[in-house]
DNA sequence: TTAATAAAAGCAATCGATTGCTTTTATTAA
DNA sequence: TTAATAAAAGCAATCGATTGCTTTTATTAA
C-alpha cells in the first residue's frame, strides 16, 4: 500500500500509444488535440484513476495556485472568522489556503515566513504577533516577489496592501457613547503598544475625551489588560481607587469586558448604573451575557473575503507594478445593555 | 518585482564553480562535502538569498511534508480548536497544513478530497460533511497512497484511523445525571442521524433512561435541533404541550442548548427548577449563562495533538502495512447550575 | 489528382532539487 | 616515492507536467 506509484501523463500515454505532450493538452483542454484523441485520452484517465501532480505543474508553470496565512492563534474567534472568509472565496477561485499560526511568538512568525516562501506560495496574508519585532521577514517576502497584504495588526513603516480596521474611529464612537451616557470617568484598558491596533484605539480614547473636553487622566489607563484575568485584576484596582471610574472600556477584548463584568458582579457594583462597561470585537458571548455587553463587530467574516478579493481583483490580475493599498473597513458599534442607563439631569 | 528569478543551487554553483549537486549536498548537511567548501555555500546562499523551492525537492523525493485538513466550518469553535492543536505538532515536526472546510456540503467535501490528492499530501485529516452521502472519496484517498485519519465525525464502514469522542457514553452521563437530579421527563434535542455521532448521542440517551427504569418516549426525541434557533423552536414546541419535559438534553451543541434557556426564560419557566438544561461541546459561553449551562467538554485542542501524534508516532514511521485504530477520547461532564436542583423527596 | 494549408501528434527541453554512480583529488600506508 | 584507500566533487538521470517547435497526417483548394 505504501509509496505505490500513482498513475501519471507516461502511463496514460503508454496504454493509447501517445506522447505524453498530447495526454497534458487533452487533461488541460487545450488545443491541438483532436476529439476523439480527447475523449480516449480522458476516458483512461478516469479508468486509471488519474490524479495530477500539483507539485509537477506548478513546478514547471512557475506558480503555485496557494496562499499563506499566517495568524497569532487560530482558534481565536476573530482569526477563524477572517480565515473562514478567505477560504470561501480562495476555494471559489481553486486556490489553496495554508496556515500557520504564530502563538503570538515572533520567531515563531520568522519561520513560518520561511517555510511559505519555500513552497512558493503566491502571496502572503499575515496579522503580526504580539511580540513583533522588525519588519524584515516582511521585507523578504516581498524581495522574494511574493504577494504581501497584512490584516488587522499590521506594520506601519512597511508600504505593502493592507485590509485593516478603523480602530480609532471604533474606539472613539465607544468613547463618545460612553459620554453621551452621562459617564464621567471613563477607564481604559490597553493591549501591548507596539501592535498599531492598540495605539489606535487609545488614540481613539483620547480623541473622544478631548473632544468632549474631558481631561485624560493617564491612572485611569491601564496597559496590558488584554485577557479576562487581566482584565479583572485592573477593575479590582480601578474601583478600589479613592476616586474610581464609572465607565470601564476594555478596548483590548470583549474577555477582557467580561473579566470587568464579574469583578463588578462580585464587588456589588450595578452595570450599568453605577458602572458602565464596553468590550471589543463582539464575541458571541456579548450578547447573552447579564447585562448583555456593548461591543465592537469588526465583520471578521467579511474581512476574510474582503482579502480575498483584493488579491485577486486587485493583486494577481496586475502586470505592472500594482501601487500598495489600505482598505480601512468601517466597524460598528454594538449598544446593548451594559452601557444603556438613563441620562440623568447633571 | 514580479515573477523576478529566485535564486537556485544552480546560481550558488556557478557562482562558486562548483556543481549544483555539492550545493545541494551542503545545504541538507549530508556528507561527501568539505568542511571548507560546505560553509562558502552556505555563506553564498545566505549572501545570495537562496531559499530551497520545496515543490522541486519534494517532486524529487517523492513525499510532501504537508497534511491535508477537511473540516464543516473552519470557524466553529470545536473545529478551531482541533486545528490549533494539530498545528502545533506539526509544526514542530516541520509539515505544513492545508486547510479545507465543506460548508457541510458534501459535493465540495469531495472536490477538497480531490484537490488534496493532487497537491500529494501525505495524509488527509478529516471529519465528514453534515450531508456525508457515501465514502468512495474516502475510499479514493487511501486508493492514491495518501494516509487517512477520520476524527468526531467519522465514516463507520470504513477501517480507518479514527480518533472520536465516546459520544455514548457522555451523553449516558448527562442524562444519568439528570435523572439522578430528579428530572423525570428528558426530552431530546438530535442532530441528523445520518452522522454517527448524533446516532451515537442518542443510544447513549435511550441507555441511561432504560438502565434507569424509565420509559422511552419518542415525543420527547426531537430531530434535527442543531441551531440556537431550532433549539428555540424545539423548545417551545415541547414545552406547550399537554405533558411538557422537565429536561432537554441538547445534544447537538450549546448553541440548542442556548435557544432552550432563552425560550424557557421567556416563557418564565425556572431553569433548573422547573426545567433542566444541558448542552454539549463546553463552548466558552456556557459558563457565563445565567444559569451557568451544564454541558460536555471534548477536550477538542488535545483531540488536534493527538491525531497529530498518531500521524507521526504509529502510521508515518511504520513501514509495514499499519493496523488502523479507533483512539476513543473520553469527554468530560462539565456540571453547572442549570441541572443542579436541590433533589426533592419524591 | 496534386499542391497548399490546417490540424494533430511527437520531440525535446525545462522547472529545481536529489542521488546513485563515476571520476578526480587528497590522504594514508607501504 | 609509489600504491592503495578515502574523501570530495562532478555527471547525468530522475521526479511529472508543460510547452515551443518540428514533423506527420488530414483536409481543403487548385
Amino acid at each position: 500500500m505504501k509509496n505505490q506509484k500513482r498513475t501519471t501523463i507516461y502511463d496514460i500515454a503508454k496504454k493509447l500509444n501517445l506522447n505524453a505532450s498530447s495526454v497534458s493538452r487533452a487533461l488541460s483542454n487545450s488545443s491541438n488535440v483532436s476529439e476523439a484523441t480527447r475523449d480516449l485520452i480522458l476516458r483512461t484517465a478516469k479508468e486509471l484513476n488519474y490524479k495530477q501532480n500539483s507539485l509537477a505543474s506548478n513546478l514547471r508553470k512557475g506558480h503555485n495556485q496557494t496562499i499563506g496565512v499566517i495568524v497569532p492563534r487560530i482558534n481565536q474567534n476573530f482569526f477563524a472568522d477572517v480565515i473562514a472568509g478567505l477560504e470561501e472565496v480562495t476555494y471559489q477561485k481553486g486556490y489553496n489556503l495554508i496556515i500557520c499560526q504564530s502563538n503570538e511568538s515572533y520567531a515563531r512568525e520568522v519561520e513560518s515566513v520561511n517555510t511559505l516562501i519555500n513552497q512558493h506560495v503566491s502571496c502572503i496574508i499575515i496579522s503580526v504577533s504580539a511580540d513583533f519585532e522588525d519588519d524584515s521577514h516582511l521585507r523578504n517576502i516581498i524581495a522574494q516577489g511574493i504577494q504581501l497584504i497584512q490584516f488587522d495588526r499590521v506594520a506601519d513603516n512597511l508600504a505593502t496592501f493592507k485590509v485593516v480596521n478603523d480602530n480609532e474611529l471604533a474606539s472613539r464612537e465607544a468613547v463618545s457613547h460612553l459620554i453621551e451616557q452621562g459617564y464621567k470617568r471613563i477607564a481604559l484598558l490597553e493591549g501591548p503598544q507596539n501592535l498599531n491596533i492598540f495605539k489606535q484605539r487609545r488614540d481613539g480614547y483620547v480623541a473622544a475625551l478631548e473632544e468632549h473636553g474631558f481631561e485624560v487622566l493617564p491612572e485611569l489607563m491601564i496597559e496590558n489588560a488584554w485577557t479576562k484575568e487581566l482584565g479583572a485584576v485592573a477593575t479590582r484596582k480601578l474601583l478600589s481607587m479613592a476616586n474610581p471610574p464609572d465607565a470601564i472600556f476594555a478596548s483590548t477584548s470583549d474577555f477582557s469586558a467580561l473579566g470587568v463584568l464579574e469583578v463588578a458582579h462580585k464587588m456589588g457594583v450595578v452595570v450599568p448604573d453605577e458602572l458602565g462597561i464596553c468590550g471589543y470585537s463582539n464575541e458571541a458571548f456579548t450578547e447573552i451575557t447579564t447585562p448583555s455587553i456593548t461591543t465592537i463587530d469588526q465583520y471578521s467574516v467579511d474581512m476574510g473575503k474582503t482579502i480575498a478579493n483584493l488579491f485577486f481583483q486587485e493583486i494577481k490580475s496586475e502586470d505592472k507594478d500594482v501601487v500598495p493599498k489600505i482598505v480601512n473597513i468601517q466597524p460598528k458599534l454594538i449598544i446593548r445593555s451594559s452601557t444603556l442607563r438613563n441620562k440623568k439631569p447633571l
